[in-house]
DNA sequence: ATGGATGCGTACGGTAGCGTATGGTCCAGG
DNA sequence: CCTGGACCATACGCTACCGTACGCATCCAT
């Protein structure tokens, strides 16, 4: 019986490193985020980080590409929609991002923006990001018949939104999440139905 | 020539201690306040701090529940508005907290919430704070003539909104900041003065 | 003036974390 | 077998902190 079938190999790769990093930086944040730490949860020593990165601050520069490369990856993915049917794709976003589903994602996007306070790097990767995924979702409302100016403004209050209510903390405010958040997507998408009726 | 006048006493307080400490909040958030950095900005030694203070988390709760009274203090003066002059006032709230004027207050903001994410007690003072805030501007909101529903809705629309924009990096993204601010505003507050006529 | 209280400085022990040096282990290829 | 490289452990020096112990100065009331 060989345990050929794709054995992980015992031995840590630098990608291992590095998700690992990634889950730290969102439990703990930055500041959390230590390379003994990160040993001791991976069962190994410095020694190992050591071997696969330069210091401490090349993780975090790793850390920070692979986070940008798979932001980059989703949002072309969730802003592709069918075409005619850029709507439901503006409220599948918004449903990506402010349900408390994808929380991990959430946390990570909050510990790296906090990040990018402080360090220019981390901000031109935010910056980045931030702009591919302002640019998708002004596309989705452009195809919905929505005029440049305002696609421009409604995009940016659907990010500063579910950016935003991640950072909230409402439970006493009222008893049904559910309605106020299906109510706000509608505030956010709203006009791009009207404008598509009215086209139509 | 006797400097009578509002000797600031060289001796300092808890307060001062507090103030200072809520500073290096902003900057460096809370992993970067240390109680001997503290004391280095302050010119003095730990032995200074240790007397007004227990011991750090005392210093950290103490900047906890001066943030909190402020921002209390803060919500009832600005959601104070004349009768028959809400909208301006909803309109005001949102200037108040996204335009970059207000660029310290925001930063301590986005300091609290990140620690709210891990300390239990910062968590229980920003949902205090944000329970008070959303009741405020609904009110505004009901003054308006805008249905319960809706105005739990816009208003936390709106408070996610100052929020996350203060998250985000937009420069390359729109030429025009103040339009897409402006625009974002009507959205928010909009319906709330399409009420008010019909109810005219 | 003097003794207690207030406010701060100095010195110390202890921990956590960074980065380095060096040695050990396992494995493939010759 | 044995050698070189990949991967990791151990041990070390260094710094930045936290918190404590204690000493020194200043001020105020008796």
């Amino acid at each position: 019986m060989e345990n050929v079938v794709n054995k992980p190999r015992v031995q840590l790769d630098r990608d291992a490193w590095i998700v690992a990093a990634t889950d730290v930086l969102a439990d703990e944040g930055l500041a959390g985020l230590r390379v003994e730490v990160l040993a001791k949860r991976l069962k190994v020593t410095k020694g190992s980080f050591y071997w696969h990165f330069q210091d401490r601050r090349d993780l975090l520069m790793a850390v920070l590409q692979t986070w940008r490369d798979g932001r980059i990856r989703d949002i072309v993915k969730q802003t592709r929609a069918n075409p005619g049917h850029e709507l439901e794709q503006i409220y599948h976003v918004i449903d990506i991002y402010s349900t408390s589903r994808s929380r991990r994602g959430a946390m990570i996007e909050l510990a790296v923006r906090d990040w990018a306070r402080r360090d220019p790097e981390a901000a031109a990767i935010v910056a980045e990001v931030d702009d591919i995924r302002l640019r998708c979702a002004r596309d989705l409302f452009l195809a919905c018949g929505v005029p440049m100016e305002e696609a421009s403004s409604r995009c940016m209050l659907l990010y500063a939104y579910v950016f935003g209510i991640s950072l909230m903390i409402y439970d006493k405010f009222d008893s049904d999440v559910g309605r106020v958040k299906r109510d706000i997507a509608d505030l956010i998408a709203q006009s791009a139905n009207m404008k598509k009726r009215q086209s139509a």
